[in-house]
DNA sequence: TTTGTCACTCATTGGCAGAGAGTGCCAATA
DNA sequence: TATTGGCACTCTCTGCCAATGAGTGACAAA
């Protein structure tokens, strides 16, 4: 309640004795591949801790003071919480190497594609769902910070010109305009230059903030400049949304957490809408590129309150972005942060070798 | 089993009474909205037939030997079957106009949008998701017969280059090819041009049988040649598959149909990877652009035999796509029959008056 | 041919007892 | 003083049984 007994709890947690951070790792561990709630039973016999399970009681009595555990009910056995799977992460996480397969499935699966960024991204979120038996996720790189290396009009059949747009992230887009009618190829490649003059080497948000005064006095289109510099068209802050792949919703539906068809239904809405998300996952960026674990009620978005994120970011031209996978709190948190990190190197490698 | 009894059936179909069709009807009717096996003092109650729930007991019996409705187990009401449906969708099906609402919701949903053809197809089968309460479905133009307008290459930083790709349907797709160094920009616009000459015009599937002869005394960078000629980078069958669109799995979640965990996780996993749903659903394309339902087992596809399509096709450029709705045999088959018909002849005005 | 009635079937529900898992507490122990 | 074994207690889960109720099939009457 009050912030003097939270640094109690907060001082208890560091010292918390040898046996009691035992006690809870193995009871963690136990969890995490039953999901039913522990006993002191199941804890004794399963590890050979050398103390019986009447002081094992008496240790999850003491866990459960904490805060780090809880009965379901009366008669049951213990289950982690929100903080206790905090402390297992921080202090008792022991590191879980992948598997040699697992290693080679990364390595095909994240590998240049003739789709570009956006097909490597989409490759990469189905091969963490498939490992981790979780939602496999993955962020564009920031597109704000991306650099614009060129932009190239092309005109399309009637009054359609698609514009075309590279980042040195290496990513592209193509955005469809209508203009007045058919403009001459000369007036269209005369467009391009200037535009290209304009506009490449800045990122898209610089972009953004400068349009109006940078096209000012720019001749071409009418309707094709108004499109680039009008906020209604809103072309610039869509460009500058970042782009969201999740997969691996299979993998939720046989999950006890998501037995209730109400708490299955929210999160594949999520999945499918999953607005606001981005900036969630996004906010939790660990400055050193190592994997950032949030869990439960950490996660600002309501819906995935009782699930956590294992996330790391790449690196993608001069901008980075973020991958990771999402699921119960209830996940094989070393076992997936290894997952994470191999597949984060691997993207930041395949998009900067050029073998994309 | 033998034709001959087959036929026999078929005749018996056709010479149902007027009261066994308007007791297979209003069965249907009930069960679809209750998802409850329907008994005869429901009909008798909820439909003023005029005739005793003993008789629609006798004519239930009648139905049930012509294999139209069955009963789960004895002293339960009765459910349609596959050809139960089947009756009554080709021949006692009324039509259910669509709301004014939902009319606004399908011409604001699938309109116009910057990000081209594949932008309003993702609208498009989210708008069908949400108004059909199932799972909305859409198939990109047949890439084999849609005729590529223009193809233009764009030389990226380091040594890679994007191929835009334009097609009449109004499709745009990009491709990243990694080439032996830098190419010269009047190169690169001359390969352009060389490309546009030999390639501009034909269809993809075209293209895609003539290549080699076509590219065959071309100049320019080797590597890109070979990208577009060699078999193996299958750069051309890539781009014939056609794009599949589906949403609302979150419909289909709370469904009776898919209680069974293990029934909807094979169904989640088929929409995360269609693969042979595409050429399944495109089978049943009409000639005449109507509405085609398939129901149950007569659907190819193994995860959806116990499910219904209602699709339709729609007009891109010089091809046709299909676009539909997916869910349990138990729907409302009239009102999705009209939901569908009226987002095909939005989806083909709108791509048609070159508004996108 | 239609209808009312009656016996019959079968899934569902609620109550109840017993088993089992697990705890908290206490006294004995090392 | 910390640990342990024992024991009473709590709570869930399972199986069983009877009652309920929806629905049918069959048959005789209208």
């Amino acid at each position: 309640m009050y912030p003097v007994e939270r640094l109690g709890i907060k001082m208890a947690f560091e010292n918390l004795s040898e046996r009691e951070q035992k006690v809870l790792a193995c009871l963690i561990s136990h969890y995490i591949s039953s999901a039913d709630p522990v006993g002191s039973r199941a804890i004794a016999n399963k590890y050979r801790l050398g103390i019986s399970p009447a002081t094992i009681r008496n240790t999850m009595q003491d866990l459960e003071e904490l805060g780090l555990v809880l009965q379901p009910h009366t008669s049951a056995g213990r289950v982690p919480t929100d903080a206790g799977y905090r402390l297992f992460v921080d202090r008792l996480l022991g590191s879980e190497e992948i598997t040699d397969s697992e290693r080679k499935t990364i390595e095909e699966g994240i590998s240049s594609h003739y789709g570009g960024v956006d097909a490597i991204l989409g490759q990469t979120s189905r091969v963490l769902a498939e490992l981790s038996n979780q939602l496999g996720i993955t962020i564009s790189p920031k597109m704000d910070n991306s650099v614009l290396s060129r932009i190239e009009l092309m005109q399309l059949a009637d009054s359609k010109v698609l514009v075309v747009l590279a980042f040195h992230s290496g990513l592209a887009r193509t955005i469809l305009v209508e203009v007045e009618a058919t403009i001459g190829l000369h007036d269209l490649i005369n467009m391009s230059q200037v535009l290209n003059e304009k506009l490449a080497g800045l990122t898209l948000g610089h972009i953004r903030k400068t349009i109006q005064e940078r096209l000012a006095n720019t001749t071409g289109s009418p309707r094709l400049l108004r499109f680039f510099i009008d906020n209604e068209s809103d072309v610039w802050n869509n460009l500058a949304m970042d782009q969201l792949h999740i997969e691996g919703a299979e993998n939720l539906v046989v999950k006890p957490e998501f037995s209730d068809k109400e708490k299955l239904q929210e999160i594949i809405r999520l999945i499918n809408s999953p607005i606001g998300l981005i900036e969630d996952i996004r906010g939790i960026d660990s400055p050193d590129s190592g994997i950032v674990i949030t869990i439960g009620a950490e996660n600002k978005a309501q819906e995935i309150q009782s699930c956590s994120v294992v996330s790391a970011s790449y690196e993608a031209g001069n901008t980075r972005g973020t991958i990771g996978v999402i699921g119960p709190t209830r996940m094989p948190y070393a076992k997936l942060a290894s997952l994470v990190k191999t597949a984060a190197r691997q993207l930041s490698r395949v998009l900067k070798t050029g073998r994309q």
